[in-house]
DNA sequence: AAGCCGGGGAC
DNA sequence: GTCCCAGGCTT
């Protein structure tokens, strides 16, 4: 019942508009994959080899960060965790050294927690079914969808902001979603314009996912230049904005910045105990990592791990001109989500 | 449904 | 300065 047939029951999707929309949809799909063929990005995440976890982490590290960045990360993650296996024993510390600052930490322990349950599956291999996808630690409705489709090739709509975006001018006439979310019409709209096959759905969403990143983006969609823009129903109207009223998302002075400074502190000290720097004594006063002598030692993270006072953790997290209370409640904060755990009497550190 | 969660780059 | 980004989790 899934393909194409009824549909004609609910009103307003007549088979004479659902046709007309396939038509429009075919004109749409040559016209995005004509204009991938000069403007897709080469990325190794999309190589032909990557494995269901390669995509399972970049999809992650993608989740509210661009792909630039996340590039080199996910390369480097590919090569020290290769395997869900390989993940699921690294020490969670490590885990968010790896991280960097590709910002919000608490997605590399969720990226951890996953393997682990990915590894106690049977056959340790990321499932290959939505729902399974979707009871993972991390995994959402945007995640599991990707998978299905660039991974497993189900015939499944994808629905990350882009796509959004693009199928809502397109199709829709609007400048972008209302909603934060995808609502019921959105999902409806976009699985009435799957192609047939299930390569082909992966080919459509990936092309939509491209082009909005590139082209038709947030701010300044180039619709002068736009091959699309004679089937574009937002071009067509006139290009009608619509208002939104964004909170401002303010960052200096933030609980946000406050934690993600902490967070720093604890990962420089684990990279300038990692090899050659020792880090010698001057630049860092709150550090205690009893790094002992054991000159070259390859694994860093021992019983020696770094740790800050808790003091010297509130002096990191006291903003300029911030409430008193801040500092303690971001040091809590941190501790409650699991960034940061209590050593000895009085002292803080990254995960084991 | 709303709030929370980093960080950097484009403008 | 503001806004944006291959979202997900918690309340």
């Amino acid at each position: 019942m899934s393909s194409s047939s009824s549909g004609a029951v609910r009103g307003e999707t007549t088979p004479a508009s659902s046709a007309t929309r396939q038509a429009k949809r075919n004109e749409v799909l040559t016209g995005l994959v004509n204009w991938m063929k000069e403007n897709k990005r080469e990325l190794p995440m999309r190589a032909e080899d990557v494995t269901p976890w390669g995509t399972l982490v970049g999809e992650v590290m993608s989740q509210q960060t661009p792909m630039p960045r996340v590039q080199p990360i996910w390369s480097r993650w590919m090569q020290l965790w290769p395997t869900p296996a390989a993940l699921a024993v690294a020490p969670a510390s490590r885990v968010l050294v790896e991280w960097g600052r590709l910002g919000y930490p608490s997605r590399a322990l969720r990226l951890r927690e996953c393997a682990i349950a990915i590894s106690e599956r049977p056959g340790g291999q990321v499932p290959a079914d939505f729902e399974s996808l979707c009871s993972l630690p991390g995994i959402g409705p945007y995640t599991a969808s990707a998978l299905m489709s660039f991974q497993f090739h189900e015939r499944r709509a994808v629905l990350d902001t882009n796509i959004r975006r693009v199928i809502a001018r397109i199709f829709s006439g609007i400048e972008r979603p209302a909603s934060s979310s995808p609502t019921r019409v959105e999902r409806d709209l976009a699985d009435s314009l799957l192609p047939s096959s299930g390569v082909e759905c992966a080919t459509w969403n990936l092309a939509l996912m491209e082009f909005g990143a590139i082209a038709c983006t947030s701010k300044n969609p180039g619709c002068d230049t736009c091959p699309l823009a004679s089937e574009c129903a937002w071009f067509v109207a006139g290009r009608p904005m619509v208002e939104v009223k964004r909170k401002s998302q303010a960052w200096a002075g933030t609980d946000r910045q406050a934690r993600g400074r902490v967070v720093q502190l604890l990962r420089d000290l684990h990279v300038s105990g990692d090899s050659s720097v020792s880090s010698a004594s001057s630049d860092s006063p709150v550090a205690s990592g009893d790094s002992s002598a054991t000159g070259n030692v390859p694994s860093p993270i021992d019983e020696a791990a770094p740790t800050v006072s808790y003091s010297a953790a509130l002096e990191v997290a006291t903003l300029p001109g911030s409430d008193p209370d801040q500092a303690p409640r971001v040091i809590e904060g941190l501790l409650a989500d699991g960034l940061l755990v209590r050593v000895g009497e009085d002292r803080l550190a990254l995960p084991r």
